[in-house]
DNA sequence: TGGCTATTTGGCCATAATGCCAAATAGATC
DNA sequence: GATCTATTTGGCATTATGGCCAAATAGCCA
């Protein structure tokens, strides 16, 4: 049963291991606004210019984003918009754990 | 700027994480259609017991699913059921990666 | 209690991820 | 060509992950 599915399953997985990293997600939601050259992000990040670099490397493995050398630039931005919605759900999941967390405070 | 998400950008790559393995995925969808115990997933992946109880209790500490002990048996389930919509994008990234990959291959 | 089943935990090993520094590469400008 | 800036790549240390086996734990039933 699962073999049939495993492909399918480890191409998403990539996916979503490509995002699983706070700087990248920083990342994302920073080209949600439009295009951003490494430097721009490398300062916003405040790691080393390699380490950010490698992040969007893993990004566009992945196959999240595109980039697109200007001068001696390099500006990278989404290839599939709609990754932002994706957080509704992680929202929730993050607020269930609250709310969970809460309950388990509360006298009854 | 990112000092200021962090911590929120660490709690949704934790989940994202936890979610980011072929069989955490397949556990997922296999939930999505009701609790399963693991002996059951353990049968559908065909990994060691011990091995697939350790996926679950990423998923559990992620807070994507609840545990719920009856007899000797512990059945799983979703915690959170949006979280299968979730895969409409990442969907969308895999069939761009395709378009892509077609574009590659195709003269023009 | 003893034995059986289901599950979790600990140990261990192999492999992958993270982040920095240093070096290489590429474009711009003089 | 020399130099400056922007970016990527290689190397390395540290830490995390994934998987199995073996042992521990927990519930059932005789």
């Amino acid at each position: 049963m699962y073999q049939k599915r495993k492909t399918i399953l480890e191409a998403r997985a990539k996916v979503l291991k490509a995002m699983a990293h706070p700087s990248r997600l920083f990342i994302l939601e920073e080209l949600e606004q439009g295009e951003r050259c490494v430097c721009d992000l490398t300062e916003m990040i405040g790691a080393d210019t390699s380490t950010v670099s490698k992040h969007l490397s893993v990004l566009k493995q992945a196959g999240i984003v595109i980039d697109d050398k200007r001068g001696n630039q390099v500006f990278y931005q989404l290839r599939v918009p709609c990754i932002l919605n994706f957080f509704d759900c992680v929202e929730s999941v993050l607020s269930e754990q609250a709310r969970a967390q809460v309950a388990c405070l509360t006298p009854s």
